[in-house]
RNA sequence: GGAAGGGUGGCUGAGCGGUUGAAGGCGCCUGACUCGAAAUCAGGUGUAGGCGCAAGCCUACCGAGGGUUCGAAUCCCUCCCCUUCCGCCA
């Protein structure tokens, strides 16, 4: 949510920046400001009739204490008036604030200065690239080639059990994915600051609305229904991410400035309905309804937000580097931003079965967009209650790590080579071909 | 799921229709006393919104939402959460 304050004294820098996200919102200002007028307007209006009629009841109080009834009646009539008109101006601010509050809610967070302008994925910038992709001396195979010959991922019996786009692991393969889980998370609480949660893999509409993950994208959820008769349907959603649960964490809450950063590592699954997507890429593990992931959170103060989103895309990268497998790093331009962010890195891992990048983390600092959503704040050292940062990345997904494994480590006799940190995890150096 | 009891400020705990944003205590902050500290004494100590250059003024908030009333923390209704007991259950 933005600052009403913020889009009030700056409506031109507010509508500049979000015209050059390319959805259009800006056309919205102009009406949300009219909104805003009004209701401060019906505010104090409201107000200054409920002081009135606050010092009336004081003074009928008064009255009747002392006996003078009449004169007390005579005194409520004329209060109860107040009280009518009292009651439509209040009548009138709940419909002038809700269309006010629904339109503000809708307009996505604005980019940071930082950010290349731009349309679309075309415009993103790569601002590094490391590791070396490896050479083949044969014709590397796909990660499906892969999971098939070394029965890794039953895709078959996967869609058997919940429809395409879900995924069974045997064997070897759900071996590797559970060392995978436990091999992120290892790394994010031990060699970097983050303290393991495993939170809810369902969450409330507040929730989802916290991580401005609702309205807009609602469609994109899937809504749990609980025993038969749909009355609970719609009021709890399955994780889309673990940002969801653990970035809500401290909502509503005040911290103390002391206690910032956050910082918070949650392994989940998540539930993605991928509406609309259908028939794009969809074969293999590239795109499914259900993944695993491993989520880094991290709540800080305004002054060390840009700071933080480098540290915490550092993290994402660590991940990539101990795995040695080669990546870049790509700057979102405004037209590719997610809702929420103000400025995201994508993280893309090299999948040479593909023949491309594949996104594994999405960093990003959401700035106090989403502090507001939920109402989470912090005091500062001067007492005064502050909105922080919040930060998201992925730390990382897992199908894709897991592509970006097979296909880096496949070696000519159709096994895979495990890198060295994450052989403990698994127990052997390689998925051996049988 | 059933029954009972609860949800009040940072904590504890009164209030049960009128001048209560809320007694008392604890904590915290400031000042006095002290060489310093403790103890003691005095004062202060919530959040959000509106108006205002500011000082400040006003409004709302006692789990949430509605109702009754001139007036609600107090009365009524609905919902949520917590505790205990019972049932069910991984």
């Amino acid at each position: 949510m933005l600052d009403i304050r913020l889009l009030r004294h700056h409506p031109e820098r507010a509508r500049e920046r979000l015209a050059s996200r390319g959805g259009g919102d800006e056309a919205k200002l102009d009406r949300i400001l009219e909104l805003d007028a009004r209701r401060r307007a019906l505010i104090t209006e409201s107000e200054q009739l409920q002081a009135q009629r606050k010092r009336a009841s004081k003074e009928i109080g008064a009255l009747m204490a002392q006996k003078k009834l009449e004169e007390a009646e005579r005194r409520k009539a004329e209060t109860r008036a107040i009280g009518d008109r009292i009651d439509a101006l209040r009548k009138e601010l709940l419909q002038v604030e809700e269309g006010f509050e629904e339109l503000v809610a809708a307009l996505p967070n604005l980019p940071h200065e930082s950010v290349p302008i731009g349309p679309d994925a075309s415009a993103n910038a790569v601002v590094r690239e490391r590791g070396r992709k490896p050479e083949f001396a044969f014709q590397p195979r796909t990660h499906l080639e892969l999971c098939e010959r070394l029965g890794l991922v039953d895709f078959t019996r996967g869609a058997k059990l919940a429809g395409s786009g879900f995924l069974l692991y045997t064997g070897r393969g759900a071996r590797l994915e559970r060392a995978l889980i436990q091999f992120l998370i290892d790394l994010h609480t031990r060699e970097h600051d983050y303290t393991e949660v495993s939170p809810p893999y369902m969450v409330s509409r507040e929730c989802m609305f916290g991580v401005g993950q609702f309205p807009k994208f609602e469609d994109q959820a899937y809504a749990v229904q609980e025993g038969l008769d749909g009355s609970t349907l719609g009021k709890l959603y399955l994780i889309p991410t673990a940002e969801a649960p653990v970035a809500n964490i401290h909502r509503g809450e005040i911290l103390k400035e002391s206690e910032l950063p956050r910082c918070y590592a949650a392994y989940s699954p998540c539930f993605r309905a991928e509406a609309g997507a259908a028939g794009v890429g969809t074969r293999g593990m590239i795109r499914v309804h259900q993944f695993d992931k491993v989520e880094l959170i991290r709540i800080a103060t305004p002054e060390t937000g840009y700071e933080e989103l480098e540290k915490l895309t550092g993290h994402a990268e660590r991940v990539l580097q101990l795995l040695g497998l080669p990546y870049r790093v790509v700057l979102l331009c405004t037209g590719d931003l997610g809702f929420a962010s103000a400025k995201t890195y994508d993280i893309e891992v090299w999948a040479p079965g593909q023949g491309q990048y594949l996104e594994v983390s999405s960093c990003s600092n959401c700035e106090d967009f989403q502090a507001r959503r939920m109402e989470l704040r912090y005091k500062d050292a001067s007492g005064r209650n502050r909105f922080p940062h919040v930060l998201n990345g992925s730390g990382t997904a897992l199908a894709r790590l897991f592509v970006a494994l097979l296909e880096c480590g496949q070696q000519p006799d159709g096994s895979v080579l495990l890198p060295e940190p994450l052989r403990p995890y698994y127990g052997e150096d390689r998925i051996a071909a049988e």
